[in-house]
DNA sequence: CTGAAAGCGCTTACAG
DNA sequence: CTGAAAGCGCTTACAG
């Protein structure tokens, strides 16, 4: 019901608003009886706070958010800013900030540090990137005992306290690609090369623990020659694909788990290979999307990278304003993207 | 920034707030003169209306919308719903309340006197699932004129004014049908029948023109025996499908365009053909997710029902409070599913 | 520890 | 046609 407001809660309580929000909200300074009866009007008079009451207050004391993320030089973070900025133009009526930091590639102490500068700045949330290490985790249990919620996004951490994780399931991106595998080669004999980015990334790895398991679990006619690391590196994702392609020229299929595409795609292309061997990628920026239109990969599985941009935003946003606890976990979709789906943006 | 307010406008405007929100809101009685003069300050502030103050200020005359949709007996529409009441409990602190009238099929009698219902009851705003017919349209126009905005989802009406459309493009939903069907064929000879639900619907026969299209220009291998009619009648899809099989021997592939999956993969099933004959289907209910699993089902191609339900919804309330203008059109993906999808909902 | 007042930004009767 | 006041629900100094 639009019924039962904190004014509401005052007048039968025979006491002022502002006892009531401190009743409310576990404010100092509140005689425990008082509170416990204020409580038990709210709880029979079934109060629940109103988040334009609330959006509308908070504006006198504005609520900034931390950001930091591996994206310098990374195409695929271009869908994630997007998502950044939709959500901050959305809550910035409520007076939200966005405070952006970026680094390139992953490392450890600059992330440290990116996100010392972010506290130093005063951020009441923090949304990024995680590197999977242990000075990262006790950083997060730094910041949690500050009172500062954290949301991880595109990668989890295995351990630290944060609010939520939001980004793709890596296991189950392996297994659909995988998928995709099984329905193309219909039983019969297949090669297949993993081209992952690096044995030392867990989301890497666990893509390729995923995709063998569909791959072992339902084709027994398929089988995976050698899974080779590009490092991200194109030059280096070139000259191993090409090396592969002499070596096996049996090859019937590549699956990659993460950068290198262009190198490979290259490698694939100059074999004039295209459309002849089967190439699974991940993502969609302007590499996949050309390499689709020319038939060098034939799908590529997608993760919604706006989402993973906009609802960490929104997350740490309600939780802030309300209290409001984002689910665990939001898994994006790994979406099987072919070349029809660039028709027509 | 956080400046400008009407307060601010107002003082330095030399008038009352009042007389600002005449002017800023198009009011009636107000001086030709000191709205422009007021407005040109606004211009000059840089003044944009806040949400936050809008959201609660408007809890005083709430909002609500109105929903008319062919749901009742339709599994599909269970996402959608879903949606629906994500964006009710979203609004709900705004004062946005919703009036939902379903029925079963598509009756134009029907839907003209469930509309005229939820506009009996005063809704600000209406969201349905059109049926394209002229007095459809009339009807429309005559809300249109009424100054109530009309958001339409899932399928799109060809004449009449409406705000926005929210859902799939059924043409770019076919050719994305014929993609894993291009995929899958690899070059090879296929024979395909088409099972639509009827000739009379719009976007089942999108969904064909743009499987055509599709295989026309990429597949010259592969033919379209037929194409049939289930009426999304279970009953008579199984025989039809039953017959092709018989009279097709050679059948390759199976594209459904819409409802009489059940009644087909049963045919399919009895024939003992599942994973032999590749079957593309649309959407995603009990129905498919089981014939996925068991392999009647080759690949799905969904439509993202949970956003055609959401929304529709918030996009009215953007419009209601601010006069924020939706995109045209929101296309939903058009996503393809597979069995590995289902692994870990 | 508690209350009365003012304010976040916008809108709406009510006077004049 | 315009202004002053009150209100939407919540929070925050400021008194006491």
């Amino acid at each position: 019901m639009t019924g039962v407001s904190i004014k509401k809660i005052a007048e039968i309580a025979g006491v002022s608003r502002g006892t009531v929000d401190r009743a409310l909200n576990d404010r100092y300074g509140i005689d425990s009886q008082l509170k416990a009866r204020i409580l038990q009007v709210a709880a029979d008079l079934g109060y629940r706070s109103n988040r334009a009451g609330k959006m509308l207050s908070i504006r006198k004391s504005p609520l900034k958010i931390g950001v930091q993320m591996p994206s310098i030089g990374n195409d695929f973070f271009l869908e994630v800013v997007r998502g950044l900025n939709a959500a901050a133009q959305e809550y910035e009526d409520f007076g939200l900030t966005l405070s952006i930091q970026t680094m390139k590639g992953f490392d450890v102490d600059t992330q440290i540090a990116q996100i010392r500068d972010l506290l130093a700045q005063n951020i009441n949330g923090l949304a990024f990137v995680p590197i999977n290490h242990p000075a990262i985790s006790a950083l997060l249990d730094e910041i949690a005992a500050r009172g500062i919620p954290v949301v991880t996004f595109n990668t989890d951490i295995a351990a630290g306290k944060r609010l939520c994780y939001v980004g793709t399931d890596y296991w189950h991106s392996g297994a659909t690609a995988a998928g995709v595998l099984r329905l193309l080669a219909k039983n019969d004999p297949l090669k297949v090369l993993i081209l992952t980015g690096s044995v030392q990334v867990l989301g890497h790895n666990q893509r390729i623990t995923g995709f063998n398991q569909i791959i072992r679990q339902n084709c027994p006619a398929i089988s995976i020659v050698d899974v080779l690391e590009t490092l991200d590196d194109e030059d280096r994702s070139y000259t191993i694909t090409a090396q592969a392609l002499a070596i096996h020229p049996d090859l019937g299929a590549i699956y990659l788990t993460a950068g290198g595409v262009a190198g490979a795609g290259r490698a694939i292309a100059e074999c004039q290979l295209q459309g002849k061997i089967i190439v699974i990628s991940n993502d969609l920026t302007q590499t996949e999307r050309d390499y689709l239109e020319q038939g060098v990969i034939t799908a590529t599985v997608d993760q919604q990278p706006y989402e993973q941009g906009y609802k960490p935003i929104q997350y740490l946003f309600d939780y802030l304003l309300d209290g409001r606890l984002p689910p665990e976990q939001t898994i994006t979709h790994s979406e099987i993207l072919i070349r029809e789906h660039l028709i027509n943006p």
